[in-house]
DNA sequence: ACTGTGACTGTAAACGCTTGCAGACTGCGT
DNA sequence: ACGCAGTCTGCAAGCGTTTACAGTCACAGT
């Protein structure tokens, strides 16, 4: 099964069957089609090792995301999945579960191995993050370091456009349930407040929580107390654990209070009442990721654009309403 | 950065410091320390390519699953994720998005780089299956095949369980709801015909559908023709795509319908009403097989056990309920 | 007839690490 | 004093490819 083989039976040298694989326009007709039959004979293929080894390349990509399971990041890794293979590379995945050591263990570890890395949302320390970049090209998706490629969503004004919505809708006080800390819920944040001031709306925040349903839900009550008609999540489940703690505690979505979420996953469709999200296009964002460290991969010049971005758009639907005259507190929940 | 400068550096052999960082134990407290030195000021690490190509192991592990961005799915390659790095492995993942040509040849093509590899409900033809495993050892998941370790899940039961949860409510005629072919749903299949049968209950099937929201969309209207009063759906996401829709033609669930789910993914907690349904234990099924796999791949033998079985059981939440007198109709909806 | 050109092919030296084997040394028992 | 076992270390031969370089050959141009 070595290339040894494949050229004694074929009658050429190692050479020539190497060129076969990687450049076959490069060896005559008749020659390559005795090296094809001869590598179809014996189940031939090249060993990716050996041939990284030799080339300094692995024609591999990886991806460290947050967390696997989640579904922003399911979404980007899939649309990276189909763009790194459509372009001959094979795709490690590794998820650090939020937590920063890890992160940077994980994508050290296989940095080593792999021609780019896509980093989504890296908490890890900015000279971290330059400090890899020395090992191999990067490009980050979610957070913006000068120097290092990446692809963000523009979310600033979509955010803006969420708060316009629910003051157009008579909401007067808000109150956004921030994610975990990061470039993500910064621009949220950053579009909230100028929005809200812009708008002289009552803002308060709450939070950090962690980007699941579970804090969501932890996060309702927290919302009750804070007399607010709307609410602003960093991300869709959160928003649905709002949804549904107010649910159980009879406070109705949107009829007492209203609530947006971020990133359009499909769950948004799901609930009931479906909900008003702004759409983080992030099977695109994983696609042009790709694209982008595929350049800095072949030259290393890419680099040197500006970030990317991609833009973001309020999809409304049913989570949002009118602002009933005062907000609801605790007083107002069922037994 | 390569091993020889460090060798020169700590004036020893390269042997050494392969030894150094392979068997530390082999090798001298002084040398070992000077060794490590050397290595962390010139920031060697060791090239896994290299390493790979020498002792013939790779230490990355692979995963194929149907789709990246299904909830299961995700679950699955968390815990694989978790598992392979827990025990020092990359992952590789792939997604085939349930195409067999796909998923075959991703298969082949991470089989050359991986140590072991995981197929997660392959569809691929059993000569297929049995190929690969000559090339690398593999064990699948949801999948059943004579010579080839897998981790299973026992649905038999639970599902029967279902069906005699909806006869005890009084449902007397219930449809199913078929997902992609393949072992995952024959199971399903056999155990809620067996059950039927055993209850005297009158049981129809439709579809396939594919595992996905929209497909249980268009079900709904379907299993609204059928007349009947309960739902068993080949997993939550279509589930829930059919009390969306049974909600939008003024349907109610459990009211007028009753629907069961496969898979307690979170989304089965966070729709309304709670979404009953059968929990399979993706997480621990992801780590199992990737223990399975690591038995495997340490001594050749493993593959003689019987498939690892694993137990669902039967979440009741809120989507059953007790059974209309009548089925209800298309005529029942509201406009 | 001779040279230059192009198209193929082969030789052999990497690529960076691992590991069987053997040598060097130490300390011990006799 | 000698041999033996045990502990470290180095030598060098791989692992399976790639690729610069050089060689061969056919052919066209002069």
């Amino acid at each position: 099964m070595s290339i040894r083989k494949v050229a004694a039976r074929a009658g050429v040298s190692t050479a020539t069957v190497s060129r076969v694989f990687t450049q076959p326009q490069a060896v005559a007709d008749e020659t390559r089609r005795r090296v094809m039959t001869a590598a179809e004979e014996l189940h031939y293929a090249p060993h990716p090792a050996a041939s990284a080894l030799a080339r300094g390349r692995t024609c591999n990509l990886g991806i460290v995301v947050p967390d696997v399971s989640n579904s922003f990041s399911a979404v980007v890794t899939k649309a990276v999945d189909r763009q790194a293979r459509r372009e001959g590379y094979a795709l490690f995945v590794a998820g650090s579960d939020e937590v920063v050591h890890d992160e940077e263990a994980s994508a050290r570890a296989l940095a080593q191995q792999v021609d780019g890395l896509l980093l989504v949302s890296p908490r890890m320390p900015d000279d971290a993050l330059l400090a890899l970049a020395d090992m191999t090209p990067i490009v980050m998706l979610n957070r913006l370091l000068d120097g290092i490629p990446a692809v963000l969503t523009n979310l600033y004004e979509a955010t803006g456009h969420a708060v316009e919505h629910l003051h157009a809708l008579g909401h007067r006080t808000v109150v956004y349930l921030a994610g975990p800390d990061g470039y993500a819920n910064d621009v949220r944040l950053r579009g909230f407040r100028d929005a809200c001031s812009r708008l002289g709306m009552e803002a308060s925040e709450l939070g950090p929580f962690a980007a699941r349903f579970q804090a969501g839900v932890r996060a309702a009550d927290l919302v009750l107390a804070a007399s607010v008609t709307a609410v602003v999540a960093y991300n869709d489940e959160i928003a649905v654990g709002v949804v549904n703690r107010l649910a159980d505690r009879g406070i109705g979505v949107p009829a007492d209070i209203s609530v947006v979420g971020f990133d359009d996953t499909e769950l948004a469709e799901m609930v009931s009442p479906r909900l008003t999200t702004v759409r983080i296009p992030a099977a695109m964002a994983g696609t042009a990721a790709v694209e982008l460290l595929l350049d800095l991969v072949r030259s290393r010049d890419a680099g040197l654009r500006s970030p990317r971005e991609l833009s973001a758009e309020l999809v409304v639907r049913s989570s949002t309403g009118p602002a009933r005259v005062a907000p609801p507190t605790g007083q107002d929940a069922a037994p």
